[in-house]
RNA sequence: GUGGCCGUAGCUCAGGUGGUUAGAGCGCCAGGUUGUGGCCCUGGAGGUCGGGGGUUCAAGUCCCCUCGGUCACCCCA
């Protein structure tokens, strides 16, 4: 099916992933926002008809009312729709966490249900806020550690701009590209700027020699372009210029970039990448209203975390203690809950099994004290501590066992 | 959508040219202490050999179909 399912311990860093970007997006005023997993077709047809994302990897189907319903294939297109929708106040600037989903062949670092984290702002044109995302976007790499990210950065123009140059391009393509055949010149007429970002080996030459986007920016754009390069250089964001990255959707303008990673294998490299969509929020409905924002694979950035040796840590309480229970009533469950809620991760055996056996299992919880509960001990109000990493033990009172954890819990490396 | 590789116990894998009860390591469970873990020793559980069909006296081993996984192309997160 080209799914996957996520399973401890593994998911820690997917705790470890999602908190950190959580973090970091409050840090700069973001709230979280969740749209449907599905929506009518026609949202996410908004991204660009001569897309693959729309041509061949929908996951679309009709429901039960007879509606075209697809299944989320990107973050932002539903972002605005509610944007559009509920009209929220300027600047609007929310972050997400969400399973996006794309009919194509599976592989490394490619899912058919995949998880994006993503920030978008509605409502600001300031190139302040360019910089704002491609920042947050930035920290948030480096906040996992990760440092073989690389940023490249362009410019797409506006809509004053735009088609001078795209039938520019038209026009080289379809001269020079004669012989690449129906595909390549069905894309050139169609939308030419979809050829620039083709990794085919027999049209790089092609598009090597094809006009520069930046010789057809309009003033506004290139005056947009270079005070987001130098608030990026402000911040000392190291970033590449790419003339031709148009990235994977038909709705951007202005500023695009992406992130990718050189600890990932060629093709899949991208672990992230947005832009400027100054038209869409119009174009479904709305009022005229710029927006900017970016999309992260999470399975992609937890790989490229795996190839860097440093996979996110979830800031989750550990097993601290293991009740061991040879008493066979209620006590073990009464202290378990007496220490968890206390704040201790506190854990135990079922089924009624030795007290080797619970040891066992104590030992491979990975918590550093057991309380062992046995009859003579309990006869006289007390239980039985012991300390898993140095085979210390001792007798604790019984009433006393959530305190005395609190009280050693800091001491002793395990 | 196109192409390559692969599918044997929970996991990683052995199982020349088809031939009696399909194996190993790790993991799991139990015992070696009457109430005590990590090391060690002993034993045990666990497998429709992905599924279906076919060839054959006989198939995990050969053929076909199918499902699944994986990698690559296109392109993207």
């Amino acid at each position: 099916m080209g799914t996957h399912d996520v399973l401890p311990p593994e998911s820690d860093a997917w705790i470890g992933a999602v908190s950190a970007f959580a973090q970091r997006a409050a840090r700069y005023g973001y709230g979280l926002v969740s749209t449907p997993l599905f929506e009518h077709v026609e949202v996410f047809q908004r991204v660009g008809e001569h897309t693959d994302v729309i041509r061949k990897e929908m996951y679309d189907f009709a429901d039960k009312g007879g509606r075209h319903i697809a299944l989320r294939p990107e973050g932002t297109a539903p972002v605005v729709r509610a944007y559009v929708q509920h009209r929220p106040t300027a600047p609007w600037k929310v972050w997400y966490v969400a399973p996006n989903f794309r009919y194509e062949r599976p592989q490394r670092g490619r899912y058919r249900q995949h998880w994006q984290l993503g920030a978008e702002v509605l409502g600001v044109d300031d190139p302040a806020v360019d910089v704002e995302v491609i920042a947050l976007a930035h920290g948030f790499y480096r906040d996992l550690g990760l440092k073989r990210v690389q940023l490249v950065v362009n410019s797409m123009g506006d809509p004053s701009s735009r088609p001078a140059y795209s039938d520019a391009l038209r026009r080289h393509f379809l001269h020079e590209g004669a012989q690449f055949g129906d595909e390549f010149l069905e894309r050139a007429r169609a939308n030419p700027l979809r050829i620039l970002d083709s990794k085919r080996a027999d049209w790089q030459d092609v598009i090597d020699h094809a006009p520069q986007l930046f010789d057809y920016l309009s003033d506004e754009s290139r005056e947009h372009f270079e005070a987001v390069q130098r608030g990026l250089d402000a911040l000392g964001i190291e970033h590449e210029i790419a003339p031709r990255l148009v990235r994977g959707f038909d709705y951007y303008t202005r500023t695009t970039f992406e992130f990718v990673s050189d600890a990932l294998d060629a093709a899949q490299n991208a672990v992230g990448g947005g832009g400027r969509y100054d038209r869409l929020a119009e174009e479904m409905g709305g009022p005229p209203t710029p927006g900017i924002g970016f999309g992260m694979g999470v399975e992609r950035i937890l790989i490229a975390c795996e190839s860097e040796g440093v996979p996110p840590v979830a800031a989750l309480p550990g097993i601290e203690v293991f009740v061991v229970d040879d008493l066979g009533d209620a006590s073990a469950t009464v202290i378990l809950q007496e220490l968890r809620d206390s704040g201790v991760g506190a854990d135990r055996a079922y089924g009624g099994r030795s007290v080797k056996a619970q040891l066992k299992a104590a030992n491979r919880s990975g918590a550093r004290f057991a309380v062992l509960l046995f009859r003579e001990e309990a006869g006289r109000g007390a239980v039985v501590v012991r300390n898993l990493v140095t085979s210390e033990q001792l007798e604790v009172p019984r009433e006393q066992i959530v305190a005395w954890v609190l009280e050693h819990r800091e001491m002793a490396p395990s």
